[in-house]
DNA sequence: AGATATTAGTCAGTGCACTGAGTAATTCGG
DNA sequence: CCGAATTACTCAGTGCACTGACTAATATCT
């Protein structure tokens, strides 16, 4: 059997294409901030108090990863984590005034590096991209958690 | 300022990608072998003694994550590795047999999943998408490289 | 030939991502 | 109301990915 060309398998690319968004972003957002650490203090501007699985949920990041995340965003004094006194296993997590400022900063420069990321498509391909890449990525999504999509039958 | 829809960012939908095709890897391809050490194993196949340097460049891993990746499967007898006579410095990397099996069945595998994995596209909009993938890598892959593009002016 | 630069690979440190096992709190069934 | 199931979170272990500092070997430039 003879070897495979990569570049026609989605899965390397898909590899090659994150490896992209890192460079862009550690260049053009921030040294400090990952993307997924942004996208954990979206979803808590969008909508404060959450709890630790909830976040996962919305940024699509597991539970012990969020853990992490969220840990180092403590660290950095951007969000607070304390116990729901309604619910003793959750924790609610919040922006600090800090962690407000960077989201907004880095809101900016990351509407900037996306324009940059997607220069290569022209805007009407841009859209297709976007579209193919959430249909791709939600079908798989459904393999893992097949009750949501029965129950939604 | 508001709250941002993730699912608008290019980069958050390279994550989910990603994550999406790790899933299918390990529950269609292998538990064991990643998509990654696949893909060495698949660049020895074509070009038998390579170095890792070379390695990385054709798999698209950087110096350090190559040398993990081939201390793994060299663990797991998939590969050896002989310094170069000619050149002190190299490692030259060659599939032991056990590593060319492994290669066919999961080349097998691999065809099977990355049909599944596209399935929500139709087949023209799958090379579009390949398509797609591959120009928006390649041009962020240049910022981290502009000698290449110099030499090639 | 000898000082200098470059190159291949290693190593330590940080961060994302997943699994499986374990703990504490809440909910549910009888 | 009490034992059993579920839920939120933690922790240890594995693997990819990058950086920066380091070593050893080769190449280059006087």
């Amino acid at each position: 059997m003879a070897a495979v060309d990569l570049t026609t398998h989605p899965g390397h690319l898909a590899r090659r294409l994150q490896q992209a968004h890192y460079l862009l972003w550690t260049t053009m957002v921030s040294e400090e901030i990952t993307s997924p650490q942004y996208g954990v203090l979206n979803a808590l501007m969008a909508e404060p108090g959450l709890d630790q699985r909830t976040v996962g949920e919305r940024v699509g990041l597991d539970r012990s990863t969020v853990a992490e995340v969220v840990s180092r965003l403590g660290r950095r004094g951007l969000i607070e984590k304390v116990r729901d006194a309604e619910d003793g296993r959750r924790y609610l997590l919040r922006l600090t005034g800090e962690g407000a400022t960077v989201h907004r900063k880095l809101t900016i420069r990351t509407a900037r590096m996306n324009h940059v990321f997607l220069s290569p498509l022209s805007d009407a391909e841009q859209s297709v991209f976007l579209d193919m890449l959430r249909r791709v990525s939600d079908a798989a999504e459904e393999l893992r958690s097949p009750e949501r999509a029965a129950v939604r039958a």
